[in-house]
DNA sequence: TCAATTGTTTTTTATCATTGTCGACAAAAC
DNA sequence: GTTTTGTCGACAATGATAAAAAACAATTGA
């Protein structure tokens, strides 16, 4: 077959709405503001009132289209579910890799991960090639996909790649006026540090969320679409990480709570190279944090 | 019909090079071997085979496989040329884009494109989701793709891209060792410069490639896959923009020399804030370039 | 007997014909 | 003359299908 009528379903069941209501024997409008108003084309626009002819609910002939009787729920056609978005899918897909630690160099069997995900393998192809650009996949010399996956190399190469991002955008912060928004989020995030430090032998679990939050408050001040585009990926691939290395996880999160408070103090006393310097080093822990949780996954 | 059997014709022309190496009666080696040989898989060896035993070139029985007689040239099949390759396509796509100034939100029709640049309508989906991941191009909500392109929002966020990436290479330039291959490129970087400049009246056209050659050098010293993905795209964008701008070419030229010299001083003098400052105003220009060059061509 | 090789089947990928959808133009109706 | 409808060509998403790879079973020869 080729592609799904789901357009014209969908197209159809509005039709049906609009026609609930009219009254019995009230003419449609024409072909051409009914497309419009559908947001759809004129050629699906006559598919369904052709389909509502032969189903008796209207006489269509020529400019009449005339209602003969209301519809009833049993006139309604069935949508298949919609597809998850791009989004949803690198989430996913994402997840899949760093939870399940699947190793470098695998075969991605485009089949299979389209059931997994509940996407068309036509998407999936797509989306692989997509995650190409980031060297997170590649194809194979004979066709099909394969996992390049969370080498050390990728791992060293995305924390640098991260601390060029997050020092430029430190910069940009410091400059910009007491009447920005970030401020403000700045002393929100002080103070939910400062109350998780005293409370973090009961909630150190809680920091991963607290750290995303923290680098994309600072991520947020740049506004640049490669940017945000790759800030994406790094936040999924720390978050992950921060999570399920649970060696030492209360000292290290305590560790980097003060680092954390160390770049919003200078931050907020304008101080551009204390600020750097702090988000330097705290970037450098984390890229230990990020290469000693791989080992120890790699030793599993 | 289904993919291509271009594996199976140039595994069976490269099967009747090997045979035209032995001599009449010798025995061919296991399917297994051949595999290996040709770098294909079995099946497409036994496919093979069985077309050189039905020519009557060898005869087939088990694991005899004797050669009859020695090929010739009539007995080659024709294999289509082969593809471009993905960066050859890149590239393709970009200088049409360029060259031509297909304006933003232009419908990109994927028959059309790969008719145009000889590659198979798959392959062209794959490039462009790729290409997505830039924002150069996106998916239409009702399917199709669309060029983005260089809106000035996209020239402004690419040069300011740009400016990142450079400022940190120049940062770990000046902390290379004077072992470092980069200081003999630099020297005769410096060289060429001050050659083009005394000729900038016969040469300024000429400053375009060495533009490149300046900052593909400086870039070079990063080795991180994430940016040198992201200097293909810039480094083709800029190169074009240079070429075209015809306003004031020689002046404008004349001055870019002026600040190279000026960046590869400082970093020749391994003074790090000195050649900051010096790429800083150099990338500025560079911007405000790119941006005029946008400008004139929208009159058109 | 067992390792190497071949025969067979299963799985997966790349391509193409098919069909749904769109947009444009011409014809008809008001 | 404007609006509306009929018709047609073009393109994109899909499933069917052939090619290729991989896995498995059977066979051969030392």
């Amino acid at each position: 077959m080729a592609r799904t009528d789901e357009r014209f379903r969908e197209a159809y069941n509005q039709l049906l709405d609009y026609c609930a209501g009219r009254q019995v024997g009230d003419q449609l409008p024409a072909e051409l503001a009914l497309a419009q108003q559908l947001d759809v084309s004129r050629t699906v626009v006559r598919s369904a009132l052709e389909r509502l002819n032969a189903e008796g609910l209207i006489s269509w002939e020529g400019r009449s289209k005339t209602l003969l009787r209301l519809p009833n729920e049993t006139d309604r056609l069935a949508v298949q579910s919609t597809q998850p978005s791009e989004d949803e899918l690198e989430r996913q897909f994402l997840d899949w890799v760093l939870r399940f630690d699947v190793p470098p160099g695998t075969a991605l069997n485009v089949t299979e991960l389209s059931r997994k995900f509940g996407v068309q393998a036509y998407g999936l192809q797509e989306f692989l090639a997509s995650l190409s650009r980031f060297g997170l996949v590649r194809r194979r010399p004979r066709g099909g996909w394969e996992l390049v996956g969370f080498t050390r190399d990728f791992a060293i190469e995305l924390s640098d790649f991260r601390t060029i991002l997050e020092l430029n955008a430190v910069s940009h912060l410091v400059a910009l006026p007491p009447s920005h928004g970030i401020w403000k989020q700045l002393e929100d995030l002080r103070n939910d540090h400062i109350r998780l430090a005293e409370d973090i032998d009961q909630r150190y679990h809680d920091f991963s969320l607290l750290d995303e939050r923290f680098h994309t408050a600072i991520g947020s001040v740049v506004k640049n679409r490669f940017v945000a585009e790759f800030q994406k990926v790094i936040t999924l691939v720390f978050h992950y990480h921060y999570q399920w290395d649970k060696k030492d996880e209360r000292e290290r999160n305590l560790a980097a709570i003060g680092e954390h408070l160390r770049i919003i103090d200078a931050l907020k006393a304008r101080e551009e190279q204390a600020a750097l310097a702090a988000a330097r080093d705290h970037l450098k822990t984390s890229k230990q944090t990020l290469l000693s949780s791989m080992r120890s996954h790699a030793l599993l």
